[in-house]
DNA sequence: TGCAACTGATTGCAAAATGCAATCGGATTG
DNA sequence: CAATCCGATTGCATTTTGCAATCAGTTGCA
């Protein structure tokens, strides 16, 4: 753990979290993605990040508590890495993010039909979301009554059929 | 401005944009502390930015559009930088990044004090506040009464009211 | 008029972070 | 037993950062 700061402010101690290039990138694809294995990070994610760095930034995030590491029973070599509480609570920094950049910057309808839902869903879908990472990452008991879909599902099914109906109008 | 993306997520926009080290230490210095000049940027933030790091942002966060730049009528060589709307709107992003830190990280109280008034103030408060920074910024007619203490007036205070509170403790 | 202080930078250089590709030893699968 | 997958590690070039000194023009004041 780091111990030296620059200030005891708020906004910049957060910064030194993950005021970086690709921290909030690696806790996106974890929460959004549902992201919990070495590979998957390193290939699944769209910008491309190196090993080296991948490695780095999990263990910096771990010393942090932010994400935590299991052996995965399934392989002996699998670690499974799960977000603390401490990140579960960005969902909705990343909601505002999402939505600012939206508004802002060059973003793609692809991927920013997640953003879109969740600003839309409001506080009350960013508290089912957090309360489903919970669920899935501390093991807490869920909340939410059982045939609810989930909202990573939703994020999914919607970002699927934004990529279908391109693919459509790209071919008619 | 930069036109080569990683990718056109609006989470990783955004921090193509902030996702360092001092963008957004500057942005809340002309933000909550109301600074507007280079010297003052300089040496009014706590963390120390180095001259030329300073000088680099600042080109940058106009390249991006998040600020402008004026001279100053008074000075033949002074500049005002000036926020955007689209930094204004930011207010509510360091809203949340403030209260996440106040919970997660080691802050200091002096510094934490303005973190915990614009939490407590709500969205109501963030919009006073943005409304304040577009009149003070973009020239815009303020729609608060007058007589009504502005927002960053009271963050002052309240800033001022903690230093003084613990000078007091220090030599009693 | 002269001079110190101040304006927004610029320069040079060392240190750190990042990007990139190749590779590692062990585990698993077919 | 060979191919593949696992989470890294290594080496090296490039980029970014940190730090201090310095710059030329402007201003205030004696």
């Amino acid at each position: 753990m780091k111990t030296e700061h620059r200030s005891g402010c708020p906004i910049n101690l957060s910064l030194e979290v993950f005021g970086d290039r690709w921290s909030l990138i690696l806790l996106r694809d974890m929460i959004f993605g549902g992201r919990r294995h070495f590979r998957e990070l390193l290939n699944g994610s769209i910008e491309g990040i190196a090993s080296n760095i991948l490695t780095d930034r999990l263990k910096r995030l771990m010393e942090l508590g932010m994400l935590t590491k299991a052996d995965d029973p399934s392989h002996k070599q699998k670690a499974i890495y799960s977000l603390t509480e401490m990140a579960i609570t960005l969902v909705p920094i990343m909601a505002h993010l999402g939505a600012w950049g939206r508004v802002w910057l060059p973003v793609s309808e692809e991927l920013s039909i997640r953003a879109e839902l969740m600003e839309r869903g409001g506080p009350e879908l960013w508290e089912q979301f957090m309360d489903e990472l919970r669920h899935e990452h501390l093991g807490a008991p869920s909340k939410t009554p059982p045939g609810t879909p989930g909202v990573r599902q939703q994020l999914q099914a919607a970002y699927q059929a934004v990529v279908a109906r391109k693919a459509e109008s790209a071919t008619a």
